[in-house]
DNA sequence: ATGGTTGGGGTCCAA
């Protein structure tokens, strides 16, 4: 039997849920974590989610700004979340699924400066990256079966961006960022399952900007959304794919889906 | 160097 996860920043899960219900129709994952869902838990449309199936469900959500939720076809067996920087502003919760940790973040953006001194929410970044690293390495081992998906907000290869060089300066690119996210990475040994299928030397991107006039194409993407599985389940990816199409639907986030499939 | 667009909540902030 095979596991599909997919993350996906939706930037607002009540005014976007149509969407969401046809992805939910065309791909069918066993588990869909969302980041921005921008909702109170009390209001998350849970419902239209439910006749679809996914009835298994890990919400924290806040009024306006950031939220993360696990929805999942298969039982929840064990779940929690975690308030790195003790801010209570819900970006991580974690699910456990058929053996199998789930963690769900949404790293914050950083803002525009990338120097923590001028710039609280690119300190706040920095921050986060580092209380994640040390939450994974004091709290779990490495040899756990685990897959951690989200927004992180970075994009750590040169072939992430659209452009490396002009990108070196640009909060997401930056080498501080890129290099606290590879202690994050090293943290349970951290494996890439999505470049674990596309070369590293080939572009690819999941989030486009609002900001392009032709997003599709300018192509001025970065890959800021990831899926990552510790080792014991290396041997069972089975496939990786990132549904570019879906910045061209209606009323389109601008991120797309991410998608892994296991055998398991 | 600048500005470009979107969402949420409310006449501005975050991305």
């Amino acid at each position: 039997m095979s596991l599909t996860i997919s993350t996906w920043n939706i930037n607002s899960v009540r005014l976007r849920i149509e969407t969401v219900k046809r992805f939910l129709a065309e791909t069918s994952p066993d588990v869909l974590c969302l980041q921005e869902t921008k909702s109170p838990d009390e209001f998350f449309p849970l419902d239209a989610l439910a006749e679809l199936g996914y009835r298994h469900t890990m919400i924290r959500g806040m009024k306006g700004y950031n939220g993360v939720a696990i929805l999942s076809r298969l039982p929840i067996t064990a779940s929690g979340s975690e308030d790195w920087c003790g801010r209570q502003d819900c970006r991580h919760v974690f699910a456990e699924i058929n053996g199998i940790e789930i963690h769900n973040l949404y790293v914050p953006a950083g803002g525009d400066i990338p120097d923590p001194e001028l710039n609280p929410k690119f300190a706040h970044k920095l921050d986060f990256l580092k209380q994640t690293e040390a939450w994974f390495r004091a709290q779990r081992t490495a040899s756990k079966p685990m897959i951690l998906v989200g927004d992180l907000n970075i994009a750590p290869l040169e072939h992430d961006v659209w452009s490396h060089k002009q990108l070196l300066t640009v909060v997401s690119h930056t080498p501080v960022e890129v290099d606290l996210l590879g202690r994050v990475q090293a943290s349970s040994d951290w494996h890439d399952a999505v470049r674990h299928f596309v070369p590293a030397t080939e572009k690819l991107y999941s989030w486009w900007s609002y900001r392009n006039r032709d997003w599709d194409a300018s192509d001025r993407g970065r890959r800021l959304d990831h899926i990552w599985i510790t080792q014991p389940l290396v041997p069972h990816l089975k496939a990786a794919s990132i549904h570019r199409p879906i910045r061209g639907w209606e009323v389109a986030s601008d991120h797309v889906p991410v998608t892994v499939t296991l055998d398991v």
